[in-house]
DNA sequence: GAGTTTGAAACT
DNA sequence: CAGTTTCAAACTC
């Protein structure tokens, strides 16, 4: 608790008055001291800027509104601080950003006043796209889908608005925050909060970010009122799958407990997870009731949170930093009371989910029980699955901000347009996770979530990839997943331990490392290679793979890349495309899944995990320089062991190869198949390539055969058929993580090779898989073959994405 | 849990 | 690019 007092006289400290049209406003900055300096800045410049003049010409906004006009820009200020701290990259684009932003907005301002209650903005393009319907500009990368995007989060934003109004009113967090932050509270009241719902695009285009700024009367809502539990927590639950949270107030606070939830994310996906948690969390202390004590602990050091929470925002899409200017101007648009309630609900949350979070991640670590109460809390919404919350937390811990994405993740999901971006750990569930999370995406997100229902389905199975509902259960589901975050959390909670990575069965989550002199700043770690952080399961000694030493990690990260461009992607490589869409059974089984560079075995046949494609669940290819193998999922020469069902497959797949020339295909059928299904399944949906991997073990044992893809179409069909078919080839592969692996692997492979344009993906998938990896003319071959190539082409894209999410210049 | 084996990653 | 060393996971006892 002193510990929030503190926070309070802080905050206090750095409120600052502004004078609207003759009233006083005070506008309080939350942010953390060490935001604080860099706040400060654009305060001042608010207050002496245009826009204050403006608002204090504004007859038409009402006092409140006037006064909350102001925070809502300090707020979002705030907000996008915490971002741009973290992300040093990307701090200094931000600021101006919001700078332009807020001119940009003075002038539109009126507007907002006007009628629109919500605006989402995913990127300055992104409103520009929206109000003209134009175009975005968005540097997202993503093209058209960005439109789409915002569209949808503007829908979204609504519908939240809607829904968090009616709930907020009642919601007790309202009151809760103020409170606990006293003068800030009462300030808080005031003001605006923004949400910022971060959405991704399915359509794997890019990730956007949709901000959504509601000025919300602080008479409106009652800091007293306590929500029902029951209908807070549903609000949450429905809206926290929609939203994100950016607390102006309260950006440490919110880092804090989101921090960690998004450095695990990592990008839009982790928003997905953030969302949960704090959906579990804001249940969870709702009905505990003080969400209070967290924040103040959220004050102290948040440092590092605050930077993860920078990262995220700015590796969610690159294009997030230009969101984030965005955000402020969206909040001087809106006005709607209604708007700004909800928000503030939404707030509440934020705070709550802060307190929760922290206490979550205690708790993971062992805390208190508490926290298991609140988790139980959070389930109660249920909502869906709000998966538990453990789970997230501790994924989204291991998670690299940024990073892991990249690397492992970034498979893309693209199926339809809707594009999904995993990061796919390449083994880890962790990366998976937060791919899953970023499912929040509203709508079109819900391709990403469809993959993560995908994934999560074969846990659930579930119809999960139903887009937007699905969306939340896809968030639980993956939580629950095994393979996936949900791993982690699993794992976490029951210690798995660093060299279990992926059980079989269990889908490692999280990896863990045992590196002594690595300091798990090499390939050698795996949570390193996974793109994750390493995490309390870890043995690791003198590690660095920790956010606090993010720069390092960063810049190790890079030398790394620079050296091999594909060090971070997936060791094996799908053909997800195939998979994924369409109907090429052939290829997409065959050959789909290979390891990049192929192994190097020699003793070990090939049989045992020492052998990466073994590992993998992939067969050996032509790449591999293995001797002796015998590797149960395909050998080098081309012929497969399948272990079960599939021999006769296996053997088709053989001639088939052979007549091919294409080994990979061979291998493909085999082990392949396996984690074609996964793909297969997210051809349906994008999350298929996510989670595919995760699914793979059920997949697997599904694995349907090529045609049976085909037909699969859906993600959710994938799961259906693949449930019949095969499932025993799996069970013979001796771990499914590395099936999981694979496929997330593979999903990153594409992306990368396609997105970044690596020489190598190009090379390694082409000579594995040849066939699918057309050389170099990864959009060519799109354009060739249409329905595998739509896929690949979001991968793509999706892949540029990469570079920017690193922070390199 | 300690020690050995193995092969990738890193280094030269 | 090849050879060697380092490293940590996988495996064995």
């Amino acid at each position: 608790m002193s510990t929030t007092t503190n926070e309070e006289e802080k905050v206090s400290s750095e409120s600052v008055e502004v004078n609207v049209k003759g009233k006083r406003v005070v506008v309080v900055m939350d942010t953390p001291e060490r935001n604080k300096n860099q706040i400060a800045t654009p305060i001042s410049k608010f207050e002496e800027s245009p826009f204050s003049n403006f608002l204090n010409n504004l007859s038409p906004i009402k006092p409140v509104k006037a006064a909350h006009f102001p925070q809502s820009l300090n707020t979002l200020s705030f907000a996008s601080l915490p971002s741009v701290f973290t992300s040093p990259h990307v701090s200094s684009i931000r600021e101006s950003r919001f700078l332009r932003r807020h001119l940009l907005s003075d002038p539109s301002k009126p507007e907002f006043a006007s009628d629109n209650i919500v605006k989402v903005d995913t990127d300055e393009g992104m409103l520009d796209a929206v109000n003209n319907s134009n175009e975005p500009k968005g540097n997202f990368g993503s093209e058209i889908s960005v439109i789409e995007a915002s569209h949808e989060c503007s829908k979204l934003a609504v519908e939240l608005a809607r829904s968090l109004n009616y709930e907020c009113s009642d919601s007790p967090s309202t009151l809760r925050t103020g409170g606990i932050r006293g003068k800030t509270l009462s300030e808080f009241a005031g003001s605006s909060v923004t949400y910022v719902p971060l959405v991704q695009d399915m359509s794997g285009k890019g990730l956007l970010r949709c901000e959504v700024n509601m000025e919300g009367t602080t008479n409106e809502i009652d800091p007293n009122k306590e929500p029902s539990g029951s209908d807070w927590e549903n609000m949450i639950c429905d809206a926290t799958d929609l939203l994100i949270f950016d607390s102006p107030g309260d950006p440490e606070a919110f880092t804090k407990v989101i921090g960690p939830n998004f450095r695990s994310f990592g990008f839009v996906s982790n928003e997905m997870q953030n969302m949960q948690d704090f959906s579990h969390v804001s249940t969870s202390e709702c009905g505990v009731g003080g969400s209070e004590t967290e924040k103040p602990s959220t004050q102290p050091g948040d440092e590092t949170q605050v930077k993860e929470y920078a990262e995220i925002q700015n590796m969610k899409p690159d294009s997030s930093l230009t969101n984030d200017g965005m955000g402020v101007g969206q909040s001087e648009k809106t006005d709607n009371e209604m708007v700004s309630t909800l928000y503030r609900g939404m707030r509440r949350r934020c705070l709550v989910f802060e307190m929760v979070g922290p206490r979550r991640k205690h708790l993971d670590e062992g805390s208190g029980s508490s926290a298991v109460q609140e988790t139980d809390g959070n389930l109660a919404c249920d909502e869906k699955q709000l998966v538990p919350s453990k789970t997230v937390n501790e994924s989204s811990r291991c998670i690299l901000p940024g990073i892991g994405l990249h690397l492992n993740a970034l498979a893309a999901s693209s199926e339809d347009g809707k594009v999904v971006k995993h990061e796919a750990n390449n083994a880890s569930g962790k990366q998976l996770l937060i791919t899953s999370g970023s499912a929040v995406s509203l709508h079109p997100l819900v391709t990403g979530q469809e993959s993560l229902s995908k994934s999560l389905a074969e846990t659930p199975g579930e119809g999960a990839i139903v887009p937007f509902e699905n969306s939340v259960p896809l968030m639980e589901d993956v939580c629950q997943a095994p393979g996936y975050v949900n791993s982690e959390d699993l794992n976490q909670n029951s210690p798995k331990k660093k060299r279990r990575r992926l059980e079989p069965g269990e889908g490692e989550s999280c990896k863990r490392c045992n590196c002594k002199k690595s300091k798990c700043l090499k390939l050698y770690c795996e949570c390193f290679a996974a793109g994750v952080y390493c995490v309390e399961p870890c043995a690791c000694q003198d590690c660095f793979n920790k956010p606090i030493h993010e720069d390092t990690v960063l810049a190790t990260r890079k030398q790394i890349e620079s050296r091999n461009p594909l060090a971070f992607a997936p060791k094996v490589i799908r053909s997800s495309d195939s998979l994924s869409e369409t109907g090429d059974d052939s290829s997409k089984t065959p050959a789909s899944a290979r390891h990049k560079r192929g192994c190097n075995c020699k003793k070990s046949g090939c049989l045992k995990k020492y052998c990466e494609c073994y590992q993998g669940g992939v067969g050996c290819s032509i790449n591999c320089r293995c001797e002796g193998c015998k590797n149960a999922f395909g050998r080098k020469d081309g012929s497969i062991f399948i272990g079960t069902d599939g021999d006769a497959e296996e053997e088709e797949t053989d001639a088939f190869e052979e007549s091919i020339a294409d080994r990979t295909s061979h291998k493909n059928l085999v082990p392949s198949d396996v984690e074609q299904n996964p793909d297969s399944v997210p051809p349906a949906t994008p999350l298929a390539f996510r989670r595919p991997p995760m699914q793979l073990p059920f997949s697997l044992k599904n694995k349907p055969p090529r045609s049976s893809f085909l037909s699969i179409g859906s993600s959710s069909g994938i799961f259906a058929g693949q449930g019949v078919g095969r499932t025993n080839f799996f069970q013979h592969q001796p771990k499914f993580e590395k099936p999981f692996e694979s496929i997330q692997e593979d999903e990153m492979p594409e992306i990368l090779q396609g997105g970044t344009s690596s020489p190598i993906s190009g090379i390694k998938t082409a000579s594995p898989n040849r066939k699918r990896v057309s050389p170099p003319h990864a959009h060519c071959d799109f354009a060739n073959s249409p329905s595998r190539r739509s896929s690949r082409k979001l991968i793509l894209q999706s892949i540029p994405s990469f570079p920017s999410l690193t922070p390199n210049p």
